[in-house]
RNA sequence: GUCCCCUUCGUCUAGAGGCCUAGGACAUCUCCCUUUCACGGAGAAGACACGAGUUCGAAUCUCGUAGGGGACGCCA
């Protein structure tokens, strides 16, 4: 066990092989929490020695993902250079294997690995066979027992071993206290002789995963539970290299509505699309946290800042959580409604930019707009479609909008309304000169309530519901208040 | 199949033997505010998977059963 007393250090190592999958920024976010809370360093590896589906492509998706998130990393890849920064490199896997390499032979030296040149189709033989004996399906190398001088010649015809490790075979179990599952035990004959290195040279992740928490001097493994059977065979490869062992906290996964682990097919599981359909960072981090976290002090609206000050492992919730996108979108509307206006305009400018929208460029019509319809928004991209109205393009009037303005005092109240509209001699109502015309119109036309409201709301924003008028009215400039209402009672 | 993990309202959770007639949040429903929509406020309904033990006493401890999940790769 890794003593206390020195510095916290924690890593979050993706595969770069795809988006961040909010699973994954959940345990990136657990973390940076704790490095945060403790004052100790976080660090980000990748882990890339799948070669097959590492891209660069995706190393750039997820580092930008863990920029948008706002979580920083104190070493590894330079979020804009990708150059490594910090003492502990390289922090890119595929450029770290000589390092493995060296530790493989090492233990092939201390016989507690060996060279193997089983054939893929002779593995798959022995799973058939032992499966059906109703045995754990493991490798039984005839090469266990060779001597290097032996895999040597072997190699030197040209034939490409891999190494794998020698299970020991006392059969005895390694116990692991794990943070958020407290003790756990792993018969040894659990695995069979795993793969360290594949044939092509590129070490596998249970290898490499050691040899780097081992060098970077790791402190602390948080990691989803998918990887508490692989401890095993880490423990296993700590233990030949003589090594302490970190301590370790699987947390639970993260499953759909179905109970199933959370994956693509349940929809939207990329921290990517939730930042491109309008979802605040901070929200998706405190709705993630309490997937398997809980605040001492029973909070559920928290700020990063306050989840580092209350963050400990030992609230970390050993069962699975199933995601609801409802609790996650009122928990966006919640931080979305506490954002000062001027700061809530830079987070939803981009997208009223995005849909091409003209609207004014003053600060008090912009606070004065949120004000007004930041109760109805969700999401940042909810504000397209509310002010989609307030820009000068026209209007689509809804079914209910054309339900209104059947009614038979409609069209007499609208037509006052574009009257009284045409008439006014700025560019801007205000509140108090919209309640004068609208007692106009309330007092010739002989209408009140829905029927003096609703018309001239569809002749104002196309739909019958909505923000108040008085509110809404002193919003839009005279001219397109005029169109509308022509527009309207055209289509009438 | 084998091994490992998990199991409190529909969902996220609080709960570490008596404070539990099980608390909070989202969602749902009702009412209030209100010209409408939303916001906001008040309230209702809703759970300890099951069975045995241990104990004066169990949501909490133990063991079984069931269900769910994960791992068993030259993926991570």
């Amino acid at each position: 066990m890794s003593d206390n007393t020195r510095p916290v250090r924690v890593r979050f190592a993706p595969s770069p092989t795809g988006y961040l999958h909010v699973g994954g920024a959940r345990t990136a976010f657990y973390n940076y929490l704790y490095a945060r809370h403790m004052g100790g360093q976080f660090v980000l590896r990748i882990e890339d020695t799948d070669e097959a589906r590492s891209t660069e492509e995706s190393l750039r998706m997820q580092i930008g993902d863990l920029e948008w998130l706002g979580l920083t990393w104190d070493e590894g890849p330079d979020a804009k250079t990708l150059k490594d920064m910090g003492s502990h490199g390289p922090y890119r896997q595929s450029q770290r294997k000589e390092i493995y390499e060296s530790y493989a032979l090492k233990l092939i030296e201390l016989g507690k690995a060996y060279y193997c040149f089983l054939t893929d189709a002779e593995i798959e033989e022995q799973r058939a066979a032992s499966l059906k004996a109703g045995r754990p399906p493991q490798v039984d190398s005839p090469y266990r027992n060779w001597t290097v001088a032996q895999a040597s010649e072997r190699i030197a015809k040209g034939d490409k071993p891999v190494v794998r490790f020698k299970v020991t075979d006392e059969k005895r179990d390694y116990v692991l206290k794990d943070l958020v599952r407290g003790e756990v035990r792993f018969p040894s004959d659990m695995v069979g002789d795993f793969v360290l290195i594949r044939s092509t040279g590129m070490p596998v992740y249970n290898f490499c995963c050691v040899i780097d928490d081992h060098l970077m001097h790791i402190t602390h493994v948080l990691r989803a539970e998918e990887h508490l059977s692989n401890t095993l065979r880490q423990m296993m490869i700590y233990e030949a290299l003589g090594w302490d062992l970190p301590e370790f906290g699987h947390m639970s996964i993260i499953l759909g509505p179905d109970k199933q682990k959370l994956s693509k097919r349940h929809g939207a599981t990329s921290c990517f699309e939730y930042s491109q359909n309008g979802y605040l960072p901070e929200a998706l981090l405190n709705f993630i946290a309490l997937l398997g976290w809980s605040s001492p002090k029973a909070q559920e609206i928290l700020s990063v800042a306050d989840m580092i000050a209350q963050f400990s492992t030992d609230r970390l919730n050993p069962a699975a959580a199933v995601f609801d996108e409802q609790k996650l979108l009122w928990m966006n509307a919640t931080h979305l409604r506490a954002l000062p206006h001027r700061e809530l305009w830079e987070r939803v400018e981009p997208f009223l930019t995005k849909a091409n929208l003209k609207l004014p460029g003053d600060w008090a019509w912009r606070e004065q707009a949120l004000e007004v319809f930041k109760t109805s928004m969700q999401t940042l991209k909810d504000a397209v479609e509310l002010f989609r109205p307030l820009s000068r393009e026209p209007v689509d009037v809804t079914a209910e909008g054309k339900e209104a303005m059947a009614w038979e005092t409609s069209s007499k109240v609208v037509s006052k309304w574009k009257d009284l509209v045409a008439a006014h001699q700025s560019d801007f109502m205000t509140e108090a000169q919209f309640n004068e015309y609208q007692e106009k119109i309330k007092t010739e036309c002989e209408v009140k309530g829905k029927q003096l409201f609703q018309p001239i709301r569809v002749a104002v924003i196309g739909k019958p519901q909505g923000a108040e008028l008085k509110v809404l009215v002193p919003l839009l400039h005279k001219e397109i208040l005029l169109e509308r209402a022509s527009q309207v009672l055209a289509t009438n």
